[in-house]
DNA sequence: TATTTCACG
DNA sequence: ACGTACGTGAAATAA
């Protein structure tokens, strides 16, 4: 029987180890000083990739020393020189990473004079001849000649847990050529990471091309001198040599002698008491809970247990539905239930596949979405008397919508308990979550491949199998994660708020806000002359055309040729952004002209054209989706489109909302916002009493600090400027303020800066003691929360680096505030939604905006609306000061702000 | 894919 | 001495 062989190189994959995690390697070091950034990352890429895939046989490969002690270092002497040498950090980790292999139960082999991927070569040959199936990870692109119909090569993309999968097709589709080919394609390149060169000017693009026309290399020189004169062919000429060493330096060695065989690298799965050790060692906490809770999982099988046996006993054969597991199914009162989609948005999306089940029935799947017109699949959805486990319940709200049918009974949201646990390393992923639980699964990408890629396997089993496992899950995890909430203390925020949030959102989703694209397509034109014509007027004065959409053209032109002062750069160049052109502007009157240009561009391209590519040609709306589960302070964010950023402060821009009409005629927009929210909840949960007296008067808050830091009698008047300043000061006391920051917002010396800062802190005495008891709290327990118990974990709150460990300490300052806002709108739009629905209103929904609410109603609701609103909103939660909300109404939303 | 810029709160 | 204001998403360019 054909057998599967994985083979892995080490050298490349800890590479990309070290540096996927890099930005932490201040943050992973075990008490005895060892840096763990590499170890963490490879063994992630060891428990995500190779876990799962289960293969005979394992081996990782190493280069034996440095390059240079192989043939390639005789060949060329400076192979592999001038890469940078690894540092020490990396360097301490590496015999960690040889145990690590060993404990998660593949081999480790090296041997003298050869490189990892001589090693592979040669093995991948072996398990060739001997009807195998060959399976290479690496990072480096080179392996990717050893492609055949039976050896597959994944590279690491990003990280290590993203991977490319390498085929003959895909090579064919990628590159126009054979894996064969791969190894000409380098002889004309060169390498520059392994530091030799190849014929001079050539790059990929014109490799791929002489390929396509000669094959191979040989055939290219063979005819050489029929090539027309060029550049390119001399260069062809003159490098013949270098072409050929370079073809040598980059073939893989296939028929090495090795000292082991396929027989000595069987694969028998982790072992735990290896795994144990290591994991305590290197002080990998969550890695040891992770293999207790499977050691839980599995059937008591002890010390001797390995995780192979472990993962069969965890998923449970999933059957195809009928209407006769329906009928067992529909007399449940706990069911998971799960669809797989071919895209993430769920409002266009096709669906896939659906399964449901629990642990006593079973679990069941089908491909067929005609079974939703079947009563008991109809009653298990609607019906509350089941209780239903899920993994995103506003996502199915909608899919199930599109099926005629209202999603009822939801007791379990896996995402949104997840979230809610932990917001740090969320990607709203079932497969990825599941793993914090210590429960594996296969990722989507592993059954359906990504991108030009996707495809939904033939195979009725291996998509039911998928489906029905990611229900199991969500059955299965329920209770841990319900008991972890509680030690949170979130049940509350979870049931009272995100979970009936979540249907409030998926009806405003699903409804959609329509828009008026004639309206908009005018705009477009409109701009679009003025775009032309300012861009005459920049090249004339620039006197040469150039993209000024490209910040290094525009750069070249402003800081190089008209010698302009450099402001700012950023770390690829000048930097062009507002900020530093309208410092310049004064100097050169072609400034204003890039400004402008860049302001209507920006309309245009995302606000014109970018919102007329999502308008849902059916009912001329658009349907965003507001990410519950995405930010870290518990805001929600807005995308495909982003209603959450529609222009505003500019006239120009704020014509945009014009576009945003009602969707029936006599219909109105109505907006209501929070007025200063984020500082009544500072105010509140500080109990300073200056602050709180201000917004118990009414009074202007800005006006009223500035009376305060600049020292002014109680009723004293504010001139324009002292009120900016002050305002100022309020927004960096709500982002956790910095002197520099501040002297940077208003343009004035960091220590005028820091004097404003302390006299803040001297009239606000509760203020500046919350601050550093946030902080303090933030150093002790490594979160912070809001009102509501919604938490944020700060990593970084001990880093040794300054700058990490400061931006730790804002954020422990920003988020209670900024959460706790998020806090108080998220339960005033249930509240209002209620309202709306006991009130018999016409009303909906439609946007929020962080801190404002976006309805349409018959004109002849508005009263009403703005009462029940407004009151509603006002009442929402009750805080120790008044909060306060403002409403407009108009035609279009661009009136109803 | 990463970087820069800019739209919002 | 260090070099950041907090939280987002989309488009365009460069690589």
């Amino acid at each position: 029987m054909s057998k599967k062989i994985l083979l892995i190189d080490g050298n490349s994959l800890a590479f990309r180890a070290f540096y996927a995690m890099y930005q932490q390697l201040d943050r992973m070091v075990t008490p005895e000083g060892l840096h763990t950034n590499a170890l963490v990352a490879f063994n992630n890429f060891l428990e995500s990739i190779v876990l799962p895939m289960q293969p005979d046989m394992g081996l990782v490969a190493w280069d034996a020393r440095s390059g240079r002690e192989t043939f390639r270092g005789d060949l060329y002497a400076d192979y592999k020189a001038g890469r940078d040498k690894a540092p020490a950090e990396f360097k301490e980790q590496f015999p960690y990473l040889r145990e690590m292999v060993e404990a998660h139960g593949l081999h480790n082999y090296e041997q003298m004079g050869l490189e990892a991927d001589d090693i592979i070569g040669t093995l991948s040959r072996v398990g060739q001849k001997a009807g195998d199936q060959v399976i290479i990870i690496t990072g480096d692109q080179d392996l990717t000649q050893l492609v055949t119909d039976d050896v597959t090569v994944k590279l690491t993309k990003k990280g290590v847990t993203q991977v490319e999968v390498y085929t003959p097709d895909f090579i064919m589709e990628k590159f126009g050529i054979t894996p064969e080919q791969i190894i000409d394609k380098k002889a004309l390149t060169g390498d520059t990471s392994d530091n030799y060169p190849g014929v001079t000017k050539v790059g990929e693009k014109t490799a791929l091309k002489l390929l396509k026309e000669y094959h191979d290399l040989d055939n290219l020189y063979a005819h050489v001198d029929e090539m027309k004169p060029s550049k390119m062919k001399e260069n062809l000429i003159n490098d013949k040599d270098v072409a050929y060493r370079a073809r040598k330096l980059a073939t893989i060695i296939t028929d090495a002698k090795l000292e082991i065989g396929l027989s000595d690298i069987a694969y028998n799965g982790p072992k735990e008491k290896g795994l144990v050790e290591l994991f305590e060692k290197l002080h990998f906490r969550q890695a040891l809970n992770k293999l207790r809770s499977q050691s839980l999982l599995g059937d008591d099988l002890g010390e001797a247990a390995d995780a192979s046996e472990q993962k069969q006993g965890d998923f449970a054969k999933v059957s195809t539905l009928t209407e006769a597991s329906l009928k067992k199914l529909v007399e449940e009162d706990q069911l998971a239930f799960h669809i797989d989609t071919t895209g993430e948005n769920y409002h266009q999306a096709d669906m896939i596949a659906f399964a449901l089940g629990n642990d006593k029935v079973g679990y069941f799947a089908s491909r067929d979405f005609t079974l939703f017109d079947h009563d008991d699949l109809r009653t298990i959805i609607e019906s509350d008397r089941i209780q239903l486990r899920l993994f995103n319940a506003k996502a199915h709200w909608v899919l199930l919508h599109r099926l005629g049918l209202t999603l009822h009974g939801v007791d379990f949201d896996f995402l949104l308990v997840a979230y809610l646990l932990d917001t740090v390393g969320n990607d709203n992923v079932l497969s990825t979550l599941a793993g914090r639980f210590g429960r594996y699964l296969a990722t989507d990408e592993e059954i359906y491949g990504k991108g030009a890629k996707f495809a939904v396997p033939e195979e009725a089993e291996v998509v039911e199998d998928h489906v029905g496992h990611k229900a199991q899950t969500v059955f299965d995890l329920r209770d841990q994660a319900f008991s972890d909430l509680d030690e949170h203390e979130q049940g509350h925020l979870y049931s009272d708020i995100e979970l009936p949030l979540s249907f409030v959102l998926a009806k405003m989703e699903a409804r959609g806000f329509k828009v008026n694209q004639d309206r908009l397509a005018k705009m477009g034109q409109e701009m679009d002359e003025k775009i032309a014509s300012l861009k005459e007027e920049i090249f004339q004065m620039a006197g040469e055309e150039f993209n000024i959409n490209s910040t290094k053209q525009l750069g070249t032109l402003l800081f190089d040729k008209m010698g302009l002062p450099v402001i700012k750069k950023t770390k690829t160049g000048y930097s062009t952004a507002v900020e530093v052109l309208e410092k310049l502007a004064p100097q050169a009157p072609i400034v204003e002209h890039i400004l402008a240009y860049r302001q209507l561009a920006k309309l245009k391209s995302t606000y014109v054209d970018g919102l007329l590519a999502v308008v849902d040609q059916a009912d001329q709306k658009v349907h965003t989706r507001f990410l519950q589960t995405l930010t870290q302070t518990g805001r929600l964010s807005s995308v495909d489109p982003n209603l959450q950023n529609i222009p505003m402060r500019t006239e120009e821009g704020r014509k945009i909302r014009h576009a945003f009409v009602p969707s029936k005629p006599d219909w109105l927009i109505f907006g209501a916002d929070y007025s200063q929210i984020e500082l009544r909840v500072l105010a509140s949960i500080t109990g300073d009493p200056a602050m709180e007296h201000a917004f118990v008067e009414d009074e202007d808050i800005h006006a009223e600090t500035a009376r305060k830091v600049f020292g002014l009698a109680d009723d004293a008047p504010v001139d324009a400027d002292q009120r900016r300043t002050a305002k100022a000061v309020n927004f960096g006391i709500v982002y956790g303020i910095s002197d520099f920051g501040l002297s940077k917002n208003l343009n004035i010396a960091r220590k005028d800066a820091k004097s404003f800062i302390e006299t803040y802190f001297q009239e606000f005495p509760k203020i500046h003691q919350w601050m550093d008891a946030i902080k303090e709290k933030a150093h002790k327990d490594g979160f912070v929360e809001t009102i509501e118990h919604r938490r944020r974990y700060l990593p970084d709150i001990n880093a040794k680096n300054f700058n990490t460990r400061s931006f730790a300490e804002r954020t422990a300052m920003n988020s209670p505030i900024q959460g706790s806002a998020a806090d108080i709108i998220k339960i005033a739009m249930i509240k209002v939604d209620r309202a709306i629905q006991e009130k018999g209103l016409q009303a909906r929904m439609l946007v929020q905006v962080h801190d404002e609410l976006v309805f349409e109603c018959p004109t002849e609701e508005l009263d009403q609306l703005r009462e029940t609103v407004t009151t509603v909103m006002d009442q929402a939660v009750k805080l120790a000061i008044p909060l306060k909300v403002e409403s407009h109404a108009g035609p279009t939303w661009y009136e109803a702000k």
